[in-house]
DNA sequence: CGGGGTGTTGAGTCCACTCAACCCTGGTGG
DNA sequence: CCACCAGGGTTGAGTGGACTCAACACCCCG
């Protein structure tokens, strides 16, 4: 075992993003009447570690973009069991099933302090129908959502405890290099439990696959601090990406 | 068991209904040069049983309505392992994930001799641009996929093998219901492979649970012809359908 | 110093899987 | 007409991977 480094709070934000770029003000810009017209309010507001940001059952109000943090959304069955269905990083948009039903059905939740951008739901709208761009932004920013939703069900219902610790961290590495930070070193925000309500597996199998690939030499792995040692071996193990046209 | 009744072919549109209803008009329209102002294309296509509406890895040119007949999605790796991620029925609107990457992730097969209705997307896209209306409606489509999504995510996370067929059954039986057809007696239309794929389960598992299901008397079952004998004893076995605000 | 939250590891259990046999049905061709 | 075969479905016996339960280590904080 690695001696466990300093838990330092790494930024999130390296490169900040936002998916809404361009076409959003804050509010403080509205109150001085300067909000040029194709432009629509944006509200800041700070979210303490384990705070919701909405819950499943809410009315649609706003929907959300990460600026800085990070969040795990959720759906939680009767008898308490929980399902973490995503996490969200810096430049994520949070809320999107609630569009259809005007209803959220999952609860996003903080998983440190962190900062999101609220945007009214009915302007965002009603923007969106003077503006073409940003609803084509939109509509792609919801289709992506889909197709994640989709790796996580093949991720589900076809993989192995190993498999499913693999991609995930592979998936983690990639969206935090899309970020502009180490992809090979860094920390997690999630708990193992978090980990495992994502991965459909207990804490206790988190914890087991992560030792194993500590052993073999493939991950460095101290607590929430993973460095990737070997990534071939990693992407082999992982190995089965979702494949096109198939030969058969 | 029961006899097995003549699987004779449900027609399933008793209540013809379409996500772009009253915005689509059929080729046929526009050769005649009578496509009104606020329409969009809209051509008419014959897939047979088993054959591929779109492919993982295609490029997106349309978005597909299903008139008749049914469909399976699903997502292969590598390796040869299926997901199936959804089943389509008339009404439901495939090719959605496709949107954002302009390419499919998922591959969508037909069930039985089906008919689907063909939109071409960059002409959908600005007519959405032109009709706010229809880009709302678009947008809670896609919403609704979203939700969709979690609630199997949830499924394949969270269910032992037996809640997971019959939160399968209990679905399937609404939709139907809002089709217009019988939510108590119906034709599966999907081998018991195709559900297992789908609830992440292997098809002699789905084979038993239906069986034991069968055994005491809440279900009939005989092939593909499904009889729900106690609906309450059923609810009370999936019984954890997705919570509210949690009280802890 | 005690306690709660988090993480690791071990021992034993059980549910869904694998492998296999068998049945039924519908289609095809001699 | 019947023989044959392939696809789909059911059931049984045995296995194994992830679970349960439990103990313990570590760290931060009051």
């Amino acid at each position: 075992m690695l001696s466990v480094p300093k838990a330092r709070p790494i930024p999130l934000l390296a490169r900040p993003m936002c998916a809404f770029e361009g076409y959003c003000r804050p509010v403080a810009a509205q109150r001085k009447e300067i909000l040029e017209p194709g432009t629509f309010v944006c509200a800041r507001r700070l979210v303490k570690h384990g705070e919701l940001l909405f819950c499943a059952g809410d009315d649609l109000h706003s929907i959300y973009t990460v600026k800085a943090g990070s969040f795990k959304s959720s759906v939680t069955l009767e008898d308490g069991r929980e399902q973490v269905t995503g996490f969200y990083l810096p430049g994520d948009v949070a809320g999107l099933d609630a569009v259809g039903s005007r209803r959220h059905v999952s609860t996003v939740t903080a998983l440190e302090h962190s900062d999101v951008c609220t945007v009214e739901y009915s302007a965002f709208e009603e923007e969106c129908g003077r503006n073409t761009d940003l609803a084509r932004r939109f509509s792609r920013l919801m289709s992506n959502e889909i197709a994640a939703g989709q790796g996580l069900i093949s991720l589900l219902g076809l993989m192995s405890a190993e498999e499913r610790v693999v991609t995930f961290l592979l998936g983690f590495s990639t969206r935090l290099l899309a970020l502009g930070y180490s992809p090979s070193e860094f920390h997690l925000r999630m708990t193992r439990e978090d980990i495992g309500d994502y991965l459909g597996l207990k804490l206790e199998t988190v914890s087991r696959a992560l030792s194993g690939l500590h052993d073999r030499g493939i991950l460095a792995v101290a607590g929430r601090e993973i460095a990737i040692r070997d990534l071939e071996e990693l992407k082999r193990l992982s190995g089965n990406t979702p494949a096109g046209r198939r030969t058969r």
